[in-house]
DNA sequence: CACACTCTTTGATCTAGCTCAATTAAAGAG
DNA sequence: CTCTTTAATTGAGCTAGATCAAAGAGTGTG
């Protein structure tokens, strides 16, 4: 990286950027799409006091192991990170991309060991949340539990959703899906869900999609001669939205 | 069906056979692979209180429906069910297939609708457990609260596995998968894992693996020729389980 | 207990997406 | 800025599993 992406970036709570991490979550930019979003202001107190916040990761460096002991969820905080399930002979699948705001790292509960690596695919930030304190708190607070429980069956709705099309679509039909999950969670974000740059390289697509590169490069082509969409290697823009959506034959 | 199949069964909690259906939770033979697994004595009384136990379920009926409003998690009790997401364009996908002493429905926490429907692979029963009185009740024992977290971080780890499964093996390698799957929930509820009769037709088994009718019985004549197995209609042997585990090449 | 399903198996063929191979473009490193 | 490495594209075949077709086995019904 020879510079900072104008979109992302900020790595030290102590920048004066606007787009500078806050310190605490009251005053996060994505309090309105994280945790904070179903809590009452003094019950946001509350879980700041337990949130690590702002942990800087470096492109393609780990937030924790496969298999490592499981103590805490994350929340992206900037940047974009990927979660990579390795099987024992040595496959890797992509289960899931997560953007600003989205927490990722549930995998562990059940067995206390993570069941993915949680990797960062460019230079970005996490905030890190401690499990156990998260579930003494939300004893306290029934709306952070309940909170919390949506957020686990949002998880397996996208991993059923992810599933189906892995199942049932066509190639074309799950990049057409995934470019439009893609814009909606950059609409949540307040950016554009028309024009944006691809977080993750061709091979990560392929792998997460259960395709080849060859196959996504090919269909990322077909795409653009259909005029639906505009490739220039990461920069994506969408062309036509309704196109897109015809293609992507929603699940 | 012209008689009852001596495995699973009874229907009225009224029946005094042995496999019967008890009328609480802490006597359910299932009592050490369900919900009071996590649980005191004494907290159990208190989850057979909002437990509405035993429901039966005819063959090919819905316990839900998809878009139907959520309002509880179900356990089975007796017999097989399966959950299947239909997406916009028609397509029908099995999410999974559940047990005795497994618990399903929790895809519907999110938006408070499900999303999936679920539908009894053979004449059943479940017991319903309205999720606010859970959810209430799991602020109060936080053993029941860290239990259904646990439950629904397995539920997204076996998802992920599927995901897995879909898109880097082969059909082969998930069937091999499926059955050692099912031979270790048998076992855990203390039947024979080596013999046993499959709840779901040929039809589901291809749905679920993303694959079609045909190669699902194609491969099922191939094991048998190969005598990892043996077939005939539902009932199945496993004649080699070492050549099945090397078959699966493990996800 | 015969009829009408539906489910399962088997065979023949086809094709979407994979594999292999080579070229071009981008990204870091010195 | 040049060099090296890695990522992306494009082309030419190949193959696992799909599709199409038909026969055989189960299951349930009047």
């Amino acid at each position: 990286m020879h510079g900072l992406n104008a979109e992302r970036i900020p790595l030290h709570a102590s920048s004066n950027c606007h787009h500078a991490p806050s310190t605490s979550c009251s005053d996060c930019r994505l309090a309105g799409i994280c945790l904070p979003i179903a809590l009452q202001k003094e019950e946001v107190v509350r879980l700041e006091d337990i949130v690590n916040r702002g942990k800087p990761v470096q492109k393609g460096h780990t937030v924790y192991h496969q298999d490592q002991e499981f103590t805490s969820v994350h929340a992206v905080r900037v940047g974009c990170f990927k979660t990579v399930r390795t099987t024992q002979d040595g496959k890797e699948q992509i289960t899931g991309f997560y953007f600003p705001g989205e927490i990722f790292g549930m995998d562990g509960i059940a067995t206390n060991r993570h069941t993915n690596s949680a990797i960062a695919l460019e230079t970005g930030a996490v905030c890190e949340i401690p499990f156990d304190r998260l579930q003494e708190l939300s004893t306290k607070l029934p709306s952070l539990q309940r909170h919390f429980f949506k957020l686990m069956s949002s998880e397996i709705a996208s991993d059923q959703q992810l599933i189906t099309q892995l199942s049932k679509n066509s190639a074309e039909e799950r990049m057409a899906a995934l470019f439009l999950s893609i814009s909606t969670r950059f609409i949540a974000r307040n950016q554009s869900g028309l024009r944006f740059r691809l977080p993750m390289s061709r091979g990560d697509i392929s792998n997460y999609l259960g395709l080849t590169v060859e196959t996504v490069s090919r269909i990322l082509t077909r795409m653009q001669q259909a005029k639906v969409i505009d490739v220039d290697n990461k920069e994506v823009e969408i062309l036509s939205i309704e196109k897109l959506r015809e293609m992507a034959a929603v699940v």
